[in-house]
DNA sequence: GGTCGTTGGTACGAATTCGAAGCAAACGAG
DNA sequence: CTCGTTTGCTTCGAATTCGTACCAACGACC
């Protein structure tokens, strides 16, 4: 282990600001979603990953995995987007455990309805303040970190069981 | 109210892609100092910014709003760093009403003890992917984020009183 | 074709989170 | 000085969140 793997103030700085600046876009966006649409920012997640997709349809693991969320708390809020009719769930047809959560034409309504709204506080609190450049800076260096993060470590859904001391074999 | 305020593909990206990396390492972070120290991210946010105080104290709201959290909520955290001795809280001499929070030795000591492992983490979740360069275009950039959003819009906790109708008057 | 380890999802309980309501101290105008 | 307003903090109730335990389906292997 190292003995002293620390940051320079310059890499301090950015991991700071890094965690202010996306708990403060969080918070105001979750208002401004709660007062538009009375959706939660995850709720709201979902909803545009699932129009994202071509197909609009995505498995919960893929779900969870993909907004970085526990898989019990995603059955939770599924549960509530299907309640409210903007998402479908139903067994998938390759993998009998599997649960392909689809959205309905009201979800996509909503979404339609919400992003506007959703991007005008974005804009606002985040591109206001930079040039062109900054954002293209922003975009590759966040895009690089991404990518990194997702390929190495344990993703969101750590391994299902923890074995006491080191050797854990296939 | 500008008709489509969208967002560019580029500045969309760096949206998501900001989202994604700090929800990411929070929650990597979050599991760290579990494991590490039995301490939430917030715990550990009030901790170090306490630490980073010349006089080691602070007032609660200052507290909250640095740290993006509810008062309520900090409250709450408080009291349980309170009783793990990590944190004292008493009334302030120039406001009756003030609380002001210090670290007490044993939080100095735990975050002492904390930081190393924190750091790590982040060093090779968000740092290993950049270059020199990287890091400093990052800070820059949210630096500016961050100082934009501190100044204008709504405090991280809003006006107390939301009254029904268009004036609200000084 | 049976068995073991793995993966996808869900129920449950405990802990956290937030907003609204409430209380006391401080401030400012008259 | 006195009243109305604002600020700082806590309590309360309701909603969310997560980890853990659990069940069912899949897959590999013998």
């Amino acid at each position: 282990m190292a003995a002293s793997p620390s940051l320079d103030p310059t890499e301090l700085g950015a991991y700071l600001a890094l965690i202010e600046v996306s708990s403060l876009v969080r918070h105001a966006v979750e208002q401004q979603l709660r007062e538009a649409a009375d959706l939660s920012y995850v709720q709201f997640q979902l909803l545009a990953r699932l129009g994202d997709s071509p197909s609009g349809c995505h498995r919960m693991t893929d779900l969870a995995d993909g907004v970085v969320y526990s898989r019990s708390g995603l059955t939770y809020q599924a549960q509530l987007l299907e309640q409210r009719g903007l998402v479908t769930r139903a067994p998938s047809r390759d993998d009998e455990r599997s649960i392909t959560v689809t959205l309905t034409d009201d979800g996509r309504a909503v979404l339609a309805r919400t992003f506007p709204g959703h991007i005008e506080v974005v804009r606002r609190l985040l591109f206001d303040a930079l040039t062109r450049d900054d954002v293209e800076a922003l975009g590759g260096v966040l895009g690089r970190v991404r990518d990194h993060m997702r390929a190495t470590p344990p993703r969101s859904a750590a391994p299902r069981r923890r074995r006491g001391s080191g050797s854990d074999s296939p």
